[in-house]
DNA sequence: GATCGCTCGATTGTGTGCAATCCGATGGGC
DNA sequence: GCCCATCGGATTGCACACAATCGAGCGATC
């Protein structure tokens, strides 16, 4: 099935998550349209889904750019991520059936794969992004054990950013290694039922990866100097 | 500026929200079209964006409805909205500045108002809309004493669901009551600086309403009751 | 009588043209 | 030399037409 709309959204977030599209990136429409052979009406509402999604800030009659974050947003997103897969660990860890806590354990025991296989060759972007999908695996994981759809939602907005992708990717050995211990602890706590420990892991683990984005962030000079943002 | 799009979401959205247009309700873009007295190109955007909110699902070229809710999803609203808005209270404990901590306390007097107006009255929709607004900006201003754009974007998205201006306009004096002593608990704790009293508040303030709203449900004999979902 | 296939109406999906709008550049006035 | 009005290109906002797609209902067949 060729639906134009899906294929543009799915691409063009794909290019904004992973960086191909830098943070102040000028998109407009007739480009875009170009670049995906299509008309403009697709394109348009691509970039319409992708800018309340948070992606994308739309001038009017101005033109859209790739949203720019500044280290306080990214602070702020990884702050309510954090309480928001707290909550769904809580959930989780009543919630969970025996068949889902095995399922989950086997997504911890994937990741390490991925992260074992990605440890001293970060550029390759095949494993940057199988790694990604093994932590969103993870992830998704305990948030559809939580039962709680909105939850699942809320965060699905909140996880998908500039940059986070690129943090994954500057990981060093130690950082994926701790990643790894996270998510076995998280595991372990979801598995036993104790709810407080899983929250509390979890709220850790997020804030964790905050702090590794922000760190090398500032190690580079800080957001300018990745970007030129007003470009 | 006349902006169609905009227009168009704003109108429908409220009338979805109101109830004016139930859960369940079907949506053809050139139905909407000749309400709005437009072409199909904005409607179609401000349904998609409506879709993205989840206010409203979209099957493919079948048609638009407005989104039934089930009595867990509504429970999962509620609970999901309580974590966030307990964040942002803890939040503007910590950061919010003098001039701040008056401007909440005038919000929750100006919702005290608005709450004896709407007592023994309330088949009286402009009361209860000034009811609505009032509570918005009291929940709101904490929102914004937060300074965490990233949570007040989420709440937002989790705040105006259907049903939920509905269970509003039902509440019973005791209810209207007890709302506004904890919008004062919540002002006094943020007013004070202690963050764990104002999350904790906070969230029994949310779960309180949800309780309200849910009871009121069952009261009717469910959803089924009030509205024809399928229809 | 039940089931399958077909056609048809309804609805969305997409392409395209034109009008409205905005920013920057350019030129004249002071 | 500086400032303001004006003009032009670029871009989005909207309308409309046509194509693609889906399900419902009908009729033929077994």
């Amino acid at each position: 099935m060729a639906n134009d709309t899906e294929r543009v959204y799915r691409e063009l977030r794909r290019s904004i998550v992973e960086g191909v599209e830098p943070p102040g990136a000028r998109l407009t429409e007739q480009r875009l349209a170009t670049r995906f052979e299509c008309s403009r009406t697709p394109v348009r509402e691509a970039v319409r889904r992708l800018e309340s999604e948070g992606l994308i800030v739309v001038e009017p009659n101005r033109g859209a750019h790739v949203r720019p974050l500044t280290e306080d947003e990214i602070a702020d997103l990884y702050e309510v991520r954090a309480r928001l897969e707290a909550y769904a660990a809580e959930l989780a860890s009543v919630r969970a059936e025996p068949a889902e806590r095995l399922a989950l354990r086997a997504a911890a025991d994937a990741f390490d794969g991925a992260a074992g296989a990605v440890i001293g060759r970060p550029d390759d972007i095949a494993l940057v992004r199988r790694l990604d999908e093994a932590n969103g695996a993870f992830h998704g994981a305990v948030l559809s054990m939580s039962r709680n759809r909105r939850v699942q939602t809320l965060v699905a907005a909140a996880v998908d950013a500039p940059l986070v992708f690129q943090a994954l990717q500057r990981f060093d050995a130690d950082e994926l290694r701790r990643s790894c211990l996270f998510h076995h602890l998280i595991t372990d706590a979801i598995a036993e039922g104790e709810a407080g420990r899983a929250g509390r892991l979890m709220t850790e683990h997020v804030l964790q990866g905050r702090d590794a984005l922000l760190a090398h962030l500032s190690a580079v000079g800080g957001l300018g100097e990745l970007f030129e943002v007003g470009a």
